[in-house]
Order: structure tokens, then sequence, then C-alpha cells
RNA sequence: CGCGGGGUGGAGCAGUCUGGUAGCUCGUUGGGCUCAUAACCCAAAGGUCGUCAGUUCAAAUCUGGCCCCCGCAACCA
């Protein structure tokens, strides 16, 4: 069986998540949960980044200790991903004491290898930007642009990372994997990056950072993020511990999901820390854009910034289907996507109740009238010469190929396509009339029969973004286990089987249109953080 | 000349790498159907593909110039 292994970026517990991480989230979930019906041993891990002076500081100010503060905000990240139904294998937390250990062990070796190396810095040193600064950074009076505050003249002692021993290698590798680096066009500004990137410092002296990991062997320094936050993929595996059974099975990634934000971080920094410490790269590096609120950057600021859960509440949804749906399909690989509320209502009533769940609906209906709900022997039809049939197998095809370039707005877009001819055929084939005569009868079972395995399959296809109405249609289609248990291998012609699978009381809309009341009301976002 | 992304019918986007009658979703207008969640189906209107020039039999797509918007530097994925 072949593997799958899929990584988000673990994110900064400062503060409570927003639409934005779990837009991350969510796509890594739809990818997993679709590579985990081809059958692949899939693993999906996120997790959180809880290092640093900013998590010190705010713990600080509400206060708490780091620690209890971390603990805090990690149940409010677990929380929103378990409303959001994202369903990962493994939650990683850079304080987690296996990762601590594993991270100083990573350390130890590049220092044994001669690729860390200990030198005296002299510069101007930001303590809010935890980095030293260059005098072209510096804004007119001399202060940090970004804080506001007079940088220290520092010279101090730090450990550095021989990142330049690896930049033709970087640049030769992303030249000659296109899949690297993905979207392609962002492969370009790596390469661009890469002429300016020196070595790295990869600590801090203690008396600026105290809330990390200790550099072995060395009390006054504190390992810096990069080797930090950077080796989770790995050690989250259980990589260089005695119990690496993980690491073994699924490394190297074939996806690290990131903001396009931190490309250069995972493209050039720990790609370089990888081949240092002679491991395989991942496959590929997945750049998505971010979610825009009409159209603007979220920002604490403007306020515009809106909870994981700010949908949901916002339209009373019973689950996060259609936020998942939206957001998944609300831009095309990399790119930037907006979320805008009365857009989401059109969108999700469109296509979630108009077109698919409206289909099933009426299709079911018409199985109870015109035939108390039986699926008999005599309806079920062949694939051969049956349009819908051929429809569901090159749909399916197409799926499939999009998801290898994980391409999920257009693989659903061709799902979406299926339904639409789905409720085409219902009206050409007009099985209302075909109902009336007894001649015809039949030929309307036949009809219907065609379109609820369609629907079928199109619920085996969707279920990786919407597992809850899926499953719904899983129910009312009367199937065996739960739609869940399917695969890919599901996926031929005449899965549905005969049998009573309809009546009165099973049927119902799986996805209720959004009442324009409600999504016309007030906004009243919810500002996190 | 800091780097990068974008400018395609009313809205949001695909198509640009690998030139060849401009496509999708929503919205609008007219019609149809009556099984269904005021749903579904059909048809129509609506674009000189930012702009100027070049290459070509042919350019949204290639080349060059220019204009505009956005991101990378506070909060921030």
């Amino acid at each position: 069986m072949d593997k799958f292994y899929i990584t988000t970026a673990i994110d900064y517990v400062n503060g409570p998540p927003h639409i934005g991480h779990a837009y991350e989230k969510i796509l890594t979930d739809i990818i997993a949960r679709h590579f985990r019906q081809r059958r692949f041993d899939t693993y999906f891990l996120t997790g959180t980044d809880e290092h640093g002076t900013k998590i010190e500081k705010t713990a600080a100010c509400n206060n708490m200790k780091p620690q209890e503060f971390c603990d805090s905000i990690v149940q409010i990240f677990k929380n929103a991903w378990q409303l959001l139904s994202v369903d990962y294998d493994g939650f990683i937390r850079t304080t987690d004491d296996f990762h601590e250990k594993a991270v100083q062990d990573i350390f130890q070796k590049l220092l044994d290898k001669g690729d860390i190396y200990k030198a005296r810095y002299a510069g101007i040193y930001c303590p809010g930007c935890e980095c030293f600064l260059n005098e072209r950074d510096l804004a007119e009076d001399g202060l940090c642009p970004d804080h506001q505050a007079k940088p220290q003249e520092v010279e101090e002692e730090n450990y550095f990372f021989k990142l330049s021993k690896y930049k033709d290698k970087i640049k030769e590798h992303i030249k000659n994997n296109p899949e690297f680096i993905l979207p392609a066009f962002r492969a370009n500004e790596v390469i661009n990056q890469l002429e300016d990137t020196e070595d790295i410092s990869v600590s801090r002296h203690k008396c600026a950072v105290s809330w990390g990991i200790p550099v072995p062997n060395d009390e006054d320094q504190v390992i810096y993020v990069w080797i930090d936050a950077l080796s989770n993929y790995i050690t989250a595996l259980g990589y260089g511990s005695d119990d690496n059974e993980n690491f073994n099975r699924y490394w190297p990634a074939d996806v690290h999901m990131i903001g396009k934000d931190i490309l250069k971080f995972h493209s050039i920094y720990w790609i370089s820390i990888l081949m240092a410490l002679e491991v395989e790269l991942p496959k590929t590096i997945l750049a998505h854009g971010w979610i825009t609120v009409d159209q603007t950057k979220m920002s604490k600021s403007v306020g515009n910034v809106i909870s994981p859960g700010y949908i949901l509440e916002n339209f009373n949804l019973p689950n996060a289907d259609a936020a998942r749906y939206y957001l998944a399909t609300c831009a095309s690989l990399g790119r930037d996507g907006n979320y805008n509320d009365e857009d989401f209502k059109l969108k999700v009533n469109a296509d979630l109740a108009n077109n698919l769940g409206n289909l099933l609906n009426r299709t079911l209906n018409m199985l109870i009238k015109y035939f108390d709900g039986n699926v008999n022997e005599s309806i079920i039809t062949k694939q051969d010469d049956n349009k819908l049939a051929e429809l569901c197998k090159t749909t399916s095809d197409k799926v499939k190929e999009e998801f290898n370039g994980y391409k999920i707005a257009e693989a659903a877009e061709a799902i979406f396509t299926l339904v639409n001819e789905a409720n085409k055929y219902v009206n050409d084939k007009a099985p209302w009339a075909l109902a009336k005569n007894e001649d015809t009868k039949n030929e309307c079972g036949q009809v219907l029969y065609n379109v609820l395995e369609t629907l079928r399959q199109v619920s085996i296809m969707l279920f990786p973004y919407i597992p809850n109405i899926s499953s719904e249609m899983w129910e009312q289609l009367a199937q065996e286990c739960d739609a869940a248990c399917q695969t890919w291998d599901d996926l031929y012609w005449g899965g549905l089987k005969a049998g009573r699978i309809a009546s009165k009381e099973t049927v119902k809309p799986v996805f209720l249109r959004l009442d324009s009341e409600v999504a016309g009301k007030e906004k009243k976002k919810k500002v996190s953080g």
C-alpha cells in the first residue's frame, strides 16, 4: 500500500485561530480524506508552535505561565478543528517532551557535522523582532518600524547554520523538480530569494528569549524558531528516537501545506536543514493563498478578522460542510480566495441545496411515489450504453487527476458538473410522464435508478469536502456501512442495490437553503485575538 | 529600475507555460416543466480579454514599453 503524508504549518499560539488558520486545515483535511479513499496509508499532521518571546509576553499579560497559556490556546485550536470536521492523525506541540529532545539531538548533530557554528555577531538587535536588523531597516527616527522601539547595540555570540553551503543544491533541486513548489509560479520567487540568503542565526541568547529549547551543553543559548518549529514535520514521526516506526513508514512528506508567506522558510531553510541532516526531501511544498474578507486582507486594526466558527454561527449551520465547501472552492490553487456573506449564501444555496440536495430529494420522492420507495431488480441498469454511467466514470477520473495536482476547487467543479448533468437528465427523461403509462413505467424506474446510482457515487466523491452531508445522502440512499467507509473502489456502476430504500419518513433535504433573512441580518463579525 | 501576484461580459473566476472560432459559476430577461428545497431545464442579452506597439497566416495567450490595483515592512495564515 502506498503511503501519503501531509502536514499543515504549525500555528503560533499567540492568540486564538481565525478563518485563515481554518482555511489551511480544511484544504489539508480534504486532500487527506481523498487520498484515504484511494487507499493510501495516510497520515495527516497538524500542530502548534509554542516558543518565543511573544508568547512569553502574552502569557505574562494574562497572568499565566507560558506553558499554561499555551495549553489554553491549544485547546481552542483543537476545538475549532473539531467543529470544522478536520480529522487529523497527529497533533504536535513544540513543547512536547519528545519534540524538545529530538530538536536538541538535531541541533547537536548539525553542530557535530560542522553545519552549525558559533560566531560573534555585532549589530543592532530589536527585542520585539527577536532578531538583528540592518541600518536600512530602521525608520527615519532610528526606531524599529515594527515595534517603534530603539534597537539595542548588541555584540553576542550565536549559533549559525551554514545555509550558504546548500544554496546551489537547493536551486538545482527546484529546477529539476517541477512538482516541488506548487503553484509553479512561486518557484521563481524562491530562486530569487535564494540569491539574497546568507547563513541564518539559529539561536538566541537566553537574556533575549528564555521560553524555548535550550541549546545542548550551552546554558546561555536557546534554539531559535527555525530548527525548533520546522523540525516538527519529522519529530512528530519519531525521527531520531527509538520509536521511529512512523518516520520510516511515512517520511518523506508528500505535501507540506503552508501559507504563501512562509514559503521561503520551507523551501530554503527547512530544505537546507534536511540536506544537512541527510534526510530525504519532501515531495511537494504547496503554498496556498490567503482568505480575504469582503476583498480586504484580514487585520485586527480593520476589525474584519473572523473566527473559524463565524460562518456556522452567522448562518445557524448544524455542521461545517457548507463552510468547508465554500472555502475549498473559493480560490484555485495558490491564489487568494475571498469570503463574503452574500456570496457564501448564493454559492452554497446554488450548489448544495438547489443542485445537489434537491436532485436527491426530487428523485427519492419519485421513487416513493411511483415505486413505493423500492429499487426493483428490473430497474437496475447496466453500465453499457448509459450516459450517466459514462459521465460518472469520466468524472471520477477527472477528480482523481485534479487531486493528483492538489487542484481541489477544480475537482469539486467537475463533480458539480456531473450533478448538473444528472439534473438535466431528469428533465430530459421526464420520469413523471413515464410513470403514467404502464408501458413506460419500468423505463421510469431505470431513469430513477441511473440518477440515484449517480448520486451514490457523487456522495463518495464529495465526502472529503462535505463529510456530514455526504453521510446523510448515503443514509437516505439506505446503503450499507456509511459514506466514511467508502473507497475509490466503490465507484463502479451498479453499487446501488435492490430493496426498499426510501419512505416518506426517511426522505428530507440534506442541505436546507439559507434563509435570506438570516444572511441579510446585520453582520456581527467575531473578532478573534 | 527591490521582489512577486493581478487587471477577461453586472459580480467572482478559469483559460496564458504547450498561439487557432472567448469558457465557468452566480446574477438579469424571456420561455418550458411540474417530480422536488420559490427547485429543475431551455434560450437570450451582455466582453474590441488594462493600454500602446511588435512577431505571426493567426495573440487573452509570445516579445517590448506604459498605466492601474494588491501583497512582501505594525496587528496578521
